[in-house]
RNA sequence: GGCUUCGUAGCUCAGUCGGUAGAGCAACGGACUGAAAAUCCGUGUGUCGGCAGUUCAAUUCUGUCCGGAGCCA
């Protein structure tokens, strides 16, 4: 596995192992399975593969959904698929929860129950877990979390804990992670937002509005809800490009808080003026796992 | 040169009819099994521009100086 924030280089040095490794890469990163997201989910080019086979990527349109659910199922069926050719599946990616989910013990039902809260308020939501669960941990005004504990203790029945099986490893795993100086991180995304709109960005998402595409991944990916929202005459561009940013260095903290917390990683710091030096620095290790 | 106005947390600003201050954003830490690039929780000492005066007590009133903005000459 190779993970790290957005931003550090992942793309870069998945190649290279995958050269070294006889590999075959498999995507981790929730945005980039969907086709049309390629600019703004800094979704690796077909010039930038070389050639190596690249899984889990422009598998689904844009207006349709894709879940962790999905994820693990199609994941897990390529990594057996990798491993019965004799190769080495390289899982890239800064979704946290998609890699474990796919490479740790999480049980999900077969068919996901439909059941609606809309119609109640949050503070109901929240009593009717606390009924089930006194213990909880969800926070009162967490609505997105209340609402899938009550599904699933409504699936499951309450004794079983929904945290039974996440941390037991279900596969022999290297995990290495990117990662750089925290300011020097920022930065760089701050530049690369900047590249993006330079690359096209703004014509990507326009034309994807204009098409009158709304999803859950459109409402939701950084580039393109802040975008939405300056076509939508909610945000002028220059707001919409400092919402961008903020989101983006945002978002990478929140991957390191779910890095540091959720997984052993092995991490190494990027040079970013020499990357070779950080591909032998990675290579070495695996080589001495092995 | 005269008049007006502003100077408070990294940024934008609120506030104290005199009892040493608080929001948003940022930053930092954390939770997280079905939209996870999502959702949510926690953390605020800053010479309240400098100096002096009045006062038991000044960031708050007065004077003065410095810096920014505007108006009139």
């Amino acid at each position: 596995v190779i993970t790290g924030p957005t931003g550090v280089g992942k793309t870069k040095l998945s190649i290279d192992l995958a050269k070294e490794l006889n590999g075959e890469i498999i995507n981790a990163d929730s945005t980039q399975v969907y086709k049309e997201l390629n600019i703004g989910t800094a979704k690796i080019t077909k010039e930038e593969m070389e050639n190596i086979s690249h899984h889990l990527i422009d598998i689904k349109k844009p207006n349709e959904t894709y879940t962790v659910y999905d994820y693990q199922k199609d994941g897990r069926e390529t990594i057996s698929d990798i491993l019965n050719r004799n190769k080495t599946p390289i899982v890239v990616g800064g979704s946290g929860l998609y890699i474990k989910a796919l490479l740790y013990n999480y049980e999900f039902n077969k068919e996901k129950q439909s059941i609606t809260y809309e119609k109640y308020a949050l503070e109901d939501l929240y009593n009717k877990l606390k009924a089930i669960d006194p213990d909880t941990d969800i926070a009162k005004n967490n609505r997105k979390r209340i609402e899938r504990a009550l599904t699933f203790y409504n699936e499951n029945g309450f004794p079983i804990s929904m945290k039974e099986g996440k941390d037991e490893l279900l596969y022999d795993v290297i995990f290495i992670g990117l990662t750089a100086d925290r300011k020097v991180l920022y930065n760089r995304i701050k530049r690369k937002t900047e590249l993006m709109f330079e690359q096209g960005l703004l014509n990507e998402v326009k034309s994807l509005y204009d098409r009158k595409i709304n999803s859950p991944i459109i409402n939701s990916a950084i580039g393109y809800k802040e975008l939405y929202e300056y076509f939508n005459g909610n945000y002028t561009l220059e707001e919409a490009i400092i919402n961008i940013k903020n989101n983006s260095t945002n978002y990478a903290k929140r991957q390191y808080t779910w890095f540091n917390n959720q997984m052993n990683i092995k991490w190494f710091d990027v040079d970013f003026n020499n990357f070779d030096n950080t591909i032998k620095a990675v290579l070495c290790y695996i080589k001495e796992k092995n």
